[in-house]
DNA sequence: AAGTCGGGGAT
DNA sequence: ATCCCAGACTT
């Protein structure tokens, strides 16, 4: 049953009141710069503000603005992304702020239609960047606007599915009041975060409590409804520490896999040389295992030690298979997923 | 509509 | 262990 205006507007009022009274103090709000906004919306998709925040302010040190970025290498980005994961965003901001610099005349687009045409720019990022730069009346949903919704009107249908968003951004852009729409999508999400958390939300001190459909129907806890159907894969990789004196053999990994665009060691079945190995490999003691969203992975290395009179013959080797060879010295500057660091942590690096 | 893409914190 | 985080893209 649809609710009437008046109470859509009381709730938008409180959330508003509440949020003038609780705000969260990030660096990224009450500045106007939609460079910093979007740059700021990219590093927390998916990501936590706690965990976000130094990767914030390390690529505002490094970028102040777009054309910083633009004219920044790829490898330098990734690297500087380096822990944060979910690596495509890392390359869809380069690639942007390279299209908005040479293509744009540096100009950021400023409708919600022009931003969500941007790589890596969704409707959540849009709505946000149009609302809190420019005042654009788009309401952001993201999962603690989910969250804050299902519960308080009560709304089961699964926030996993297209039909799911659909409904939750109609009702959102119901509700978002057309004078302070970019402080009503911040009041949503603090409110999410806050208050009306996942696990253990403080009703008790919720000010919309008593209109809240969840609480006074017991169904703060199964409210929202996602149904999620990730599957994890298992995944044994078998890498080989291939070493020439200070030299290193390193691999870009490529697209169609995780990690794209970051470095790792060439793995598999590497059995066949070519008469480069003078011994077997020699395997590390530890193994890893290392978690993804949606692959439970188990790491072996195993080290292989070249012979310096055998490094032009290993090079070219590298220049076949698409390897490099990467002094000692620079491996720091390689964008290398968590993993492998981990490694080269538990190595003395 | 379903699958893929990281890493970390809270419970 | 499980869930979820200021989601988006590809198939």
């Amino acid at each position: 049953m649809p609710l009437k205006l008046p109470e859509y507007q009381a709730f938008s009022h409180q959330i508003i009141k509440w949020y003038r009274e609780n705000p969260r103090d990030l660096p990224w709000r009450n500045s106007s710069d939609p460079y910093k906004i979007w740059l700021s919306e990219i590093i927390l998709q998916q990501t936590r503000v706690a965990q976000g925040l130094p990767y914030y302010y390390a690529f505002t040190q490094a970028y102040p603005t777009v054309k910083d970025l633009a004219l920044a290498p790829e490898s330098e980005v990734l690297r500087l992304w380096q822990g944060l994961g979910y690596y495509s965003r890392a390359r869809n901001l380069h690639f942007c702020a390279k299209f908005i610099w040479h293509e744009l005349e540096g100009k950021f687009p400023t409708r919600y239609d022009e931003l969500i045409k941007l790589k890596g720019v969704g409707s959540y990022t849009a709505a946000a960047i149009s609302s809190f730069a420019f005042g654009e009346v788009k309401a952001v949903v993201d999962g603690n606007v989910f969250r804050v919704l299902a519960r308080y009107f009560g709304i089961e249908t699964d926030i996993a599915s297209s039909k799911g968003k659909k409904e939750f951004e109609t009702l959102a852009n119901e509700l978002i009041p057309a004078d302070t729409p970019g402080e009503f999508n911040q009041a949503m999400m603090d409110f999410g975060a806050r208050l009306c958390t996942p696990k253990n939300p403080d009703c008790t001190n919720c000010p919309i409590k008593s209109s809240c459909f969840a609480f006074q129907h017991q169904l703060v806890g199964s409210l929202p409804v996602k149904i999620n159907k990730v599957k994890i894969k298992e995944r044994s990789l078998n890498y080989l520490v291939i070493r020439c004196g200070t030299d290193w053999v390193w691999k870009k990994r490529g697209a169609g896999d995780i990690w794209e665009g970051l470095y790792d060691f060439p793995s598999e079945e590497i059995s066949q040389q070519g008469g480069l190995l003078s011994e077997d490999p020699k395997p590390f003691p530890k193994k890893y295992r290392h978690l993804l969203s949606h692959q439970k992975l188990e790491a072996k290395f195993s080290e292989v030690e070249i012979p310096i009179n055998n490094r032009e013959k290993l090079a070219q080797w590298c220049e076949n298979k698409g390897f490099e060879l990467v002094a000692e010295n620079e491996i720091e500057y390689l964008a290398k997923p968590k993993l492998i660091v981990n490694f080269l942590t538990d190595q003395g690096f």
